[in-house]
DNA sequence: CGCACTGAACGTCAACTAGC
DNA sequence: GCTAGTTGACGTTCAGTGCG
């Protein structure tokens, strides 16, 4: 309800940076009677314990935003907010969308055209698209990408069908930035077969069967090991956008709320004016 | 200019939840 | 029960800012 007729998220400026007394005062300002002590009782471990057992950001909004018609979810992928660059969505339908560490994006077009952007640049200007000579049209609903990683090097690659793999130039990937900015801000990749070395933490479908000696076990939890620590990064990554883009919720709420609740006691007094009139 | 301080962002770990 | 995803906590890094 709030949620829709105040058309809540949208760019607040933080002056709060930690939810939970964000939450605490949205709570008390929509329940009033609420009482206020809770927060001084429990002690920390407690605490800690009932945050870890709340729902998910992504949940939250989103079970707020299902009673509200109109009211932005937070999507799997990129949010507006993150910016999606608009470049990408003009191009031919995109089938999948793919941020790299270093916030470049990797769209995957039906029939196997990639398109690279980076978000800081604006119009066409960020954007590349290499098409796939050899490997021909994918089957419909494919995933093309299996996976983005960030090599012992430092480039980064991404992983495409027929055992090919788009490689961010070294050239371009240790330049200065100030030197990039120079040359138009412009990464260039390559389609490398896989023969060169794979990024650590990527694991390409190895089966266990075909793993004998320790050395190879050790090597397989070692990869394991980078595999889950990486998308462990990209995932906490996201945590903390969901997070934000949360508080900025409660702060928009609570803004909200206030202007509400200061109009109700303007309200109020009026009232009081009109049913007891001043007797003198 | 050098230093201390601060806030934001990040990486990692651990505990937990949800889906299978 | 297992696995992947989620998130709080903690430590680290880095850029910005104020002060002597």
């Amino acid at each position: 309800m709030w949620w829709h007729q105040h058309n809540l998220c949208f760019r607040h400026p933080v002056e709060e940076d930690y939810s939970g007394d964000l939450e605490e005062k949205v709570a008390t300002i929509a329940e009033t009677d609420e009482s206020a002590e809770s927060e001084g009782v429990i002690d920390s471990h407690k605490r800690r314990e009932i945050l870890s057992r709340r729902p998910s950001y992504r949940k939250i909004l989103n079970e707020l935003s299902s009673d509200v018609p109109g009211v932005p979810k937070i999507e799997e992928e990129k949010s507006e907010e993150e910016g999606t660059p608009p470049n990408i969505a003009t191009m031919a339908v995109p089938t999948s969308i793919y941020q790299t560490s270093t916030g470049q994006y990797i769209a995957i077009a039906q029939g196997g055209t990639i398109q690279i952007s980076n978000p800081g640049s604006d119009g066409v200007q960020g954007l590349q698209a290499l098409t796939m000579t050899n490997s021909g049209a994918p089957p419909p609903g494919a995933t093309i990408v299996q996976y983005a990683a960030q090599s012992a090097d430092g480039t980064q690659q991404f992983f495409v069908p027929g055992s090919q793999v788009v490689v961010q130039d070294e050239e371009t990937e240790l330049a200065p930035s100030h030197m990039a900015a120079a040359t138009g801000d412009m990464p260039t990749y390559q389609i490398r077969a896989p023969t060169t070395a794979l990024p650590q933490g990527v694991v390409m479908a190895a089966s266990p069967g075909s793993l004998h000696s320790p050395q190879q076990l050790a090597e397989e939890a070692t990869r394991k090991r980078e595999l889950r620590l990486m998308k462990n990064r990209e995932a906490a990554k996201e945590c903390r956008r969901r997070k934000k883009e949360y508080v900025k919720c409660l702060e928009s709420r609570v803004a909200v709320l206030e202007v509400q609740n200061k109009k109700l006691i303007e309200e109020l007094e009026t009232l009081k004016d009109i049913c007891s009139p001043k007797t003198d």
